[in-house]
This record gives C-alpha cells, structure tokens and sequence, in this order.
DNA sequence: CAAACCTTGACAAAGTCGTGGTAAGGTTCC
DNA sequence: GGAACCTTACCACGACTTTGTCAAGGTTTG
C-alpha cells in the first residue's frame, strides 16, 4: 500500500494527528480516504504537510493565515476588494505638502473603486 | 484646520480612538503626525477607515486577516512562497488512477517551484 | 475474530484577538 | 496658564483559535 495512514502520516511529517485533522477541517490537506473512511496520506499530501510546516516556520505564520490566503485565492470578490483596499494604502510620499498628497490619495482612491467595482458586483460608498 | 484629530475622526468613521490606534499599530492606517505628535487624519485614511469597516463586515474578516494580506502584498518572497504551497492544492482531477495523479502532483510541484524561484529572483523594490 | 488502528464528537487548557479602561504625562489653543 | 485634548504603556476581560485528550464506535488485516 502506497498511502499512509493518518499515524503514521504525523510520524513522517512531524504533525499530530490531531492537527492533521485540525489541516484538513481548514482545508489545507484534503488526503483522500479508504471505502471505509480512512484518511489516506499519499505522496502529494505528505510533500504539502512538510512545505507547510516550512513555511509557518520560515515566516512565523499560522495555520489561520494560510486558511486566509487560500480563501483570497478561492474567492475573487473578496480578493478584489482587499487587494483594491491595499492598494489605496499611502505609500505617502514624503515631500508634498498637504494639498498635493490629499489630492493623489483622491485620486489613486477613484482609480481603486473603478478597478473593484469593474473586477467585482456593487462597492457602494457614502458620505 | 482640514486634519480631524482622533477622538474626531473616530466619531466620523464609527472606531473608537482605541481601534483607531489598534489599526495604526497593525499598520492598516498610519495618519501623519502633529509636529507635537497627535495623530491627523486627512480625508484620504477618513475614507479608507471607512471602507475597511465595509470590507470587514461584508465578508467577516478581521483586523488581523487584513493585516496578514497587507504583510503579503509588501513581502514578495512571502507572497511567492504562500502562492506556490496554495498552487500546489490538489483541486484533484476526479477520475484518475493513483499513479496519474501522482504525476500529476509532482510535475505540477516543480513547475510551482520553479515559479517560486524565478519571481524571488526578480525582486525589487517596489516603493 | 481480535488486536490495532481509525472515525467523529465533545470537553478543556492555553494562547491570541478585539476592545475597553485607566494612569502619568505632553500638546493645543483660547 | 489652564481646560481640553492628545500621547504611550499597561492591565483586564470575553470571545475565538489552537491543541490535547478522551469516549463510543467502525475498519483493517494478520
């Protein structure tokens, strides 16, 4: 048999058990499972299982934000209007004085809410 | 005076002058300061801490959720790195034998990789 | 069939997040 | 100069997340 059981995954991948179901149920690790209901750990899930945990190690991340960032990958409205809130973000340059930067941020704001409401449904905003 | 001091703008936008400074500290919104050190919102994080308000409520995130995609839209190798683990998600193929898919993994792997390799050495700044 | 493994579900300890409050002190501006 | 506002730095508390553990029962396989 090629596939591991849900042990004796945690025991190559250095996961518990336990978080191997905690993984799944955020639908990081989705291991196929036998007739009987049994996780089954191929090579592809227990390759995903080390890079993830190389990856919260390497940059102090979490499960959660992993979670999130595969929700931002699922859900195109909802990564349009983030990425269009980021980009809104100042990167205020440093030299102007208050009218001028006022007026780029208008300006770059506009752009953004054209972009998002183009990539996506209604994005409503009142004064 | 046309820059709202914070008991201000967090009457105007709904945050408490203690959420205002919360969402400061993650660095979501970072008005300027006062000569003397007050913080001065301008119109322009008026609009976005009311949009953020939006974006959080429309879709049930949370302050730190933003806060995570701001941190990878400002961190290229971060960013690289999720991509490639979430590209290398199976959204397995449904009627393919062991084998097939398996291939399918590792080949889809490498080039996710190699991806990842490629943009990391590209990097530059981007402000 | 029986030992060893797996399943789901629940409860619980520990940690983090979002939020409020308060204290000690500096800034604005009338 | 003094009232009203702001600053940072804490402590606190409820809600949620992360992780462990246990119980009752189904699966695998020698």
């Amino acid at each position: 048999m090629d596939a591991l059981t849900i042990n004796e995954a945690a025991e190559t991948t250095g996961w518990t058990p336990r978080m191997l179901r905690y993984i799944e149920e955020l639908g990081l690790v989705e291991p196929p499972r036998s007739p009987g209901g049994y996780r089954l750990y191929g090579a592809g899930e227990l390759q995903r299982l080390r890079t993830l945990r190389e990856l919260l190690d390497g940059h102090d991340l979490g499960l959660g934000d992993v979670g999130f960032a595969l929700r931002l990958q699922r859900d195109d409205a909802l990564r349009g209007e983030v990425d269009a809130w980021l980009l809104s973000q100042p990167a205020r340059p440093e030299h102007v004085d208050a009218d001028d930067w006022l007026a780029w941020e208008q300006d770059k704001h506009e752009r953004l809410l054209a972009e998002a409401a183009r990539r996506d449904t209604t994005l409503e905003e009142t004064r």
